[in-house]
RNA sequence: GUGACUAUAGCUCAAUGGUAGAGCACCGGGUUGUGGUCCCGGUAACGAGGGUUCGAUCCCCUCUAGUCACCCCA
């Protein structure tokens, strides 16, 4: 008899597993896309702190609110973003519609921003057009810390004039947000990159000096001196810094306007106290930025340039690129996940929200089915109230209650509900007062105040 | 795309070549309608496939996923 038994609860296990391996399988292949992950409602809360921080910060200095289409052309990018840019060459997420036309998932925000602005005839608006959004962006990367394939960033551009107190404003606000957040600590790095002009004849002299180098360069580096011989400059590779220690800074070459431009965003960011400092490496990894280009990194951080917390430059040939106007422009973007994953490391929470003042709890049906109306009633009155419906037990209901943090519970017996009376109970203290339905908004709203004093 | 590491309940972690335990969380109960503390109970896991073995959650291989680094960026 044993055995027999034991065979079958083997066998019963065995059919669980099966079952469960089943399950799981089902599971794992309905899991998120790789590098996409979901905002549960405990993470919102800091979300929701720091676009408060956010909308604060900008709105003083005019920048509005915009938003613009997830996907869009493949082509947009590939003019705008650069086809030799890595974003561009492998990292987006591109496919073709239903139909036939070929369309991206966006991996940064500008190019359709500038789209909107020379599609929505934004040149006839009072200049700069100054905006901001928060949105979600997509590259095709391998995940790591701090980088996802869907992520947030924070986006700010001045379309529509030159001034370089705009280039300044930009970083400024920038730090400014950080700074409100408690992540002050950054570093602002800073070069520019001239204009056309400037950049064809520095190209040349870096083709000049690299081009007898050549064999010591790295192999990606080979590959740039042809295709883009700036971004040697910023390799990583020790062998290439080394080799590029002898370029003379890009800085020297500067035409008049751009020298001057330059100068003059750096006296800003002096004024406006902000540390800089002028990298003459930097370099941006998208084709349309002219003169100044900025990267903000968390200040002391080994890694700094990896987990850069942003970027951005001014533009000032987009827009005509893109079949506007000549307009000049200035913008840039911060990761609002690597904020998000610095706050967290520092241990900055943002302030709890405050808890209901009043639960409302029932007991029976007649009074589960009457306090629908009596919770309609307290909300419509103003006070911050939750019910409990699903839960039956008062016990249940009473530790509910007090998980919620709330200051008064009112409970509604069958009794009470007979007699159109609830009963009013101050968690603190824990005394009970029998108090007439019809005068429950008033009598609460009473001792919400006087609890608040206590 | 390249390399390294990891994989046990919702979370944080244990133990074991003979199929697993805790804490937190969640749900319920501690006599008829009273919470927080306390006590009791319940739900719930060895990522997948193959191999070695009498037997694998544990050893080996593959896959998948995650983490980290390179690359690049936010």
């Amino acid at each position: 008899m044993p055995r027999k038994k034991s065979t079958i609860v083997k066998k019963g296990i065995a059919k669980k597993n099966i079952v469960n391996t089943n399950i799981k399988k089902r599971r794992q292949a309905l899991q998120a896309v790789k590098g996409m992950r979901d905002i549960l409602p405990v993470e919102m809360k800091m979300w929701d702190f720091i676009r408060e921080v956010i909308d604060d910060t900008l709105t003083p200095f005019s920048y509005n609110r915009i938003e613009t289409p997830i996907l869009e052309k493949t082509e947009l990018f590939e003019r705008s973003t650069g086809e030799e840019t890595d974003i561009v060459q492998k990292e987006m997420f591109s496919f073709k519609t239903k139909g036939g036309e070929y369309v991206t998932m966006r991996p940064e925000g500008t190019p359709g921003i500038v789209r909107a602005y020379v599609e929505n005839g934004m040149s006839n608006l009072i200049q700069p057009v100054k905006l901001y959004y928060v949105g979600t962006m997509y590259r095709y990367e391998k995940p790591q810390a701090g980088r996802y394939r869907q992520f947030h960033q924070l986006n700010l551009e001045a379309i529509g004039n030159s001034h370089p107190v705009l280039d300044a404003e930009i970083i400024y606000l920038f730090h400014r947000i950080l700074n409100k957040l408690g992540l002050g600590d950054i570093e602002v790095q800073i070069n520019s990159i001239g204009c056309k002009e400037c950049r064809k004849e520095y190209r040349s002299t870096l083709v000049d000096y690299f081009t007898p180098k050549k064999r010591q360069l790295c192999e990606d580096c080979k590959k740039r001196l042809k295709s883009n011989p700036f971004r040697i400059l910023d390799c990583k590779k020790e062998k290439c810094i080394n080799i590029a220690s002898g370029v003379p800074p890009i800085v020297d070459y500067l035409c008049e306007e751009c020298g001057i431009h330059f100068k003059r965003v750096l006296e800003y960011l002096d004024e406006a106290e902000i540390v800089y400092n002028l990298n003459t490496t930097l370099m941006r990894g998208l084709d349309y930025y002219t003169k100044t280009i900025f990267e903000i990194w968390p200040a002391g951080d080994k890694q700094s340039a990896q987990s850069a917390l942003g970027g951005g430059g001014r533009y000032d040939n987009l827009v005509k690129m893109l079949g506007g106007k000549e307009t000049t422009a200035v913008g840039g973007a911060l990761g609002m996940e690597r904020i998000i994953e610095k706050l967290k490391e520092r241990g900055i929470e943002p302030k709890n929200k405050k808890s209901p003042d009043v639960l409302l709890i029932q007991l029976g049906e007649l009074a589960k089915k009457k306090s629908l109306k009596i919770f309609e009633n307290l909300i419509e009155s103003g006070i911050y109230v939750r019910e409990a419906l699903h839960r039956d037990s008062i016990k249940s209901q009473l530790r509910y209650a007090d998980k919620l943090g709330v200051k008064f519970s009112l409970i509604l017996g069958q009794k009470e509900a007979q007699e159109d009376m609830i009963l009013v109970r101050n968690m603190y203290d824990g005394v009970q007062e029998l108090v007439r339905l019809d005068r429950i908004v008033d009598e609460i709203k009473k001792r919400i105040k006087s609890y608040s004093k206590k």
